[in-house]
DNA sequence: GATGAATGAGGATTCATTCAT
DNA sequence: CATGAATGAATCCTCATTCAT
């Protein structure tokens, strides 16, 4: 017989096991509602085990949130290199964006959903690795901007690397509640929406609003 | 003899204060983290008092997140009644929605951060009010593309209104943490991102992804 | 029938019998052995009621070390208020502690063994208390020392008011240890020895209390 | 080739690494606060190892205590074999007892302050040890009265021992916490005070050590 | 109506102790 | 001989919720 199931594993399997356990359940039942006695039985594990290599409960959140932060980080980096259109760049890390939280609901859930909820310790967590996304969305568009004149002033670009990095978020979210969706095809549409829209506005049209 | 620090207040008022105190307390620590205690001490009153009004905290939860929800719907849709353009409509119904949340950061707070990351009892009640506005704005576009030929297809305005609404979430998140942030400016800053790629759209116009 | 045990009763009351029973409890295990669960159960009330009245267990410590400290000190106090000779004034002290001791015996073994044997957050209080003492004791001595020349040097004073309340603790342990001892001869014993000398004794002579 | 750093030790060896560890750890933090954790890490040991050879913690505490214990007890009667005069015997049993404190703090601190503030199992090993101290006390002062009528009566005895024994582990105790105290000092201290009396010394008489 | 008093239930955390390798 | 891996059993503490007055 064959023994598939053997105890007695290497710290690295059982830190895996716990942390793919602890993402599970952090995103089915949020932070606070986890167990730690519930996230150490899915990890088919003892709670002490937990303790004894990730910590505690704040600290095995916080890694959670780093591991799948990174993988997340990574997925859209290794789409992104080397040299190319703003708008290639664009669709590309969209794309990969939407496709691993696609393949990844959990992680998804855990960081857009779970960790910007709760306080300080995690939120800022998140938020800053969420600003330096905005950053660079504001750096690609104002990149493209640059070429043409009269582009969007200064001023605008941070708020709408915003909204355009919100609007994406919000794909990934639903993406997330239907597993059916097709992630690139919903990347398709936001480029659509939102490189036309920028692409007129390069071209120094401006939408005003209606006299009150 | 005129009471200056009357005990006995009117039901209305009690309740009025008790759900301001526990919206604020909610927003401060999120659903679990808030205790009854904080929110009867907060509202000037003692627990039982709670318990008797508004029931249990899940009760509570809800009856917050239904106040506040119709606050916003109420202070949205009293600006977009009668008949108007799409864009105008879209432009008003943002800018209240963006104002709102200036006004009322725990209220947003509340509603968008918390009741969306707890589990299904109350996501859901957000989530149903969410789909209303996002069907809404589905429709608003719709309703522009109707004119125009070649328009979007119609699969494709659900995505397009989802991520609208998220962008408009994401803006109006920004301003929660930022008090000094004018909505008004977020709100047209967004009508030209989005309004110039969604008019761009009608004209026919697409854009393709870059051969891979 | 009349109602001996009633529940309900006001916090004074309640706070005293989690006090006694604390202070029972932690004299039977120490500190760190004693349970709040038990105390509670001792206590004939819920372990919440514990924490809402008296704090974390630390607390609860501290709150039984300052009451217990305080009785003794107050004990000792009252009798050696007014004019007297140092030796009756040393006598009337002595005896005072040693009659508390045998009479709340746990209380002396929660400050005398278990406070100072713990770290820095109790020791300290107990040994503040205590630093008090030597210092009264060396004043009291150094009184007496004064009329007389040559006295011994300052410098001894305070090394024979440690050896001295030393000496009287030793005592106090020993009763607390029996039941049937009289703290009044062992008041006496440690008198004659002390301010006699063993080598004195030896020729005869005695100390005699002054007439009460 | 000569291992620098050989990780066979001789069994005794391996266990004196470990009391020395185990009592500097119990000294430290107290019997219940000390981990078998930090002992087997402060020995540079694995866990097992520490069961293996010296058992459960209880065990461990007790083979500190008897290894203690045995080594101040050595230190002690090694300087009053021989015949001698029960103020000489006393006197340098005293400055034994001090010297050997002084020299070995972290030893005291465990054998007076851990020990006697633990329930049965480990108050009574000391306790036993402390109790022949003051019946050998006890026995010198009665050889000594012996020779001179007439002395203190029998009962008194026992008191005053206790009371003596109590006045050096003062002053021990105050050492361990004041390592630039002199024990030898102190040592003279307390049988000026002891041997002579207050009262006395007031009178200008000084007990003064027999030349060495 | 209003509240101080009271608790059942549950969750995080730690630790002494023991296998299997 | 030696140890990393593993856990059963407590313990502290908190909180939503309800009585009795």
């Amino acid at each position: 017989m064959t023994t598939t199931k053997s105890r007695r594993l290497p710290r690295a399997v059982r830190e895996r096991q716990m942390l793919d356990a602890a993402v599970a359940v952090f995103a089915e039942h949020g932070y606070h509602a986890a167990s730690m006695d519930e996230i150490a039985e899915r990890a088919g594990i003892s709670k002490p085990m937990v303790y004894a290599y990730l910590g505690t409960k704040e600290e095995l959140f916080v890694a959670c949130i780093n591991r799948e932060s990174e993988l997340l980080m990574t997925a859209v980096a290794e789409e992104i290199v080397g040299e190319m259109e703003p708008d290639e760049r664009l669709w590309r890390g969209l794309r990969a964006f939407l496709g691993f939280v696609a393949a990844h609901r959990d992680a998804w859930i855990v960081l857009y959903r779970q960790a910007r909820s709760q306080g300080v310790p995690f939120a800022s967590e998140v938020e800053a690795s969420r600003t330096r996304v905005v950053d660079a969305v504001a750096a690609l568009l104002g990149g493209a901007a640059e070429r043409m004149e009269p582009g969007p002033v200064k001023g605008d670009l941070a708020a709408m690397a915003t909204a355009l990095v919100g609007a994406g978020e919000a794909l990934a979210d639903w993406i997330a509640d239907h597993p059916d969706a097709d992630p690139e095809a919903a990347a398709a549409r936001l480029m659509n929406l939102v490189w036309l829209g920028f692409g007129t506005l390069l071209t120094g049209a401006r939408w005003t609003p209606p006299a009150a």
